[in-house]
DNA sequence: CCTAAGTCCTGAGTGC
DNA sequence: TGCACTCAGGACTTAG
């Protein structure tokens, strides 16, 4: 579900709510079998921890202490919440009680997500992050250039390609639509066939496009919430997703949609060729 | 019955 | 034939 910006944004509201030298005073687990199975030993590595930082890779979550990281994924419909005890919901999976009394709730109920631990300095070594490619934010790693790179030859349709994580990180169903929606760009025209000035648009249109979300908090659909409960505001500017048959916002013309790669797309056929 | 913000795996196909 | 790679499709799961 959550995509670079709604994982960002849950970032910000963690690093806020873990800031201060908060400390992981136990860590509560109540069903261990996500995407893959959280790990017996994170409970016992955890307790008594403080915690350092809190990052974002790629759409996963890290929590930095000085004995072990904490990484999660939210898969589709992953939250965190500050969950006051009281607040108990199903499919809350793990509890993060803090020291201070404060309690973290990571539920999910598809179980797409996915817990895990990284020993310190060990991102590079973690299977999950290993392999994955560029922060489309970093505009020194993520360019035209690259892009073109990874592009030539490839059959492949370009959002398929846009939103594999070995090319570029962070781009899901939704802001690859978008974003190729911005750069004018049909969704199903080989990697190979774009033309490199559009590729260069695309670039700034995946940036634009993920910068506007995470100013307006995300997109709420209807799982994702911010850490503090709020939903974000992004999907009011949804130009094409999830909007099939309607009209353009641009020219009018009745928007398209079909699956591509196994995920439901959706365009305009005058406006992005 | 259908659909859904994401990976991850398998098997068929391609090219050297 | 073998090998490496690419690409399409399905699986996983719960809710609305």
């Amino acid at each position: 579900m959550p995509e670079l910006p709604e994982v960002e944004t849950v970032r910000r509201g963690l690093a806020e709510v873990l800031g201060g030298d908060a400390v992981i005073a136990r860590m509560e687990l109540r069903r261990r079998d996500l995407r893959a199975a959280i790990p017996r030993t994170l409970p016992a590595r955890l307790a008594g921890q403080r915690v350092l930082a809190v990052r974002r890779r790629a759409k996963y979550l890290i929590i930095d202490t000085p004995g072990v990281s904490l990484l999660s994924h939210l898969g589709m419909t992953g939250t965190w919440r500050v969950a006051p005890i009281g607040d108990e919901r199903d499919h809350d999976h793990c509890y993060l009680h803090l020291a201070d009394g404060r309690r973290l709730a990571f539920r999910d109920p598809r179980r797409f997500g996915l817990l895990d631990l990284i020993e310190p300095g060990g991102d590079a070594r973690h299977p999950r992050l290993r392999g994955l490619g560029p922060e489309p934010l970093d505009a020194r790693a993520f360019s035209a250039d690259y892009l073109a790179a990874l592009c030539a030859g490839r059959k492949v349709a370009i959002k398929p390609l846009i939103m594999d994580q070995r090319v570029v990180v962070g781009v899901g169903n939704i802001y690859a639509a978008e974003a190729l929606f911005r750069a004018g760009i049909r969704p199903t025209k080989p990697a190979r066939r774009v033309r490199r000035e559009a590729l260069g648009a695309l670039v700034e249109s995946i940036r634009s496009v993920l910068d506007a979300a995470i100013a307006a908090g995300g997109s709420t659909i209807s799982d994702y919430r911010q850490a503090g409960g709020e939903g974000g505001w992004f999907q009011h500017d949804f130009q094409v997703y999830d909007r099939a048959g309607l009209a353009c916002r641009r020219c009018a013309a009745p928007l398209v949609g079909k699956v591509l790669g196994g995920r439901s797309t959706v365009w305009c056929r005058a406006c992005q060729r």
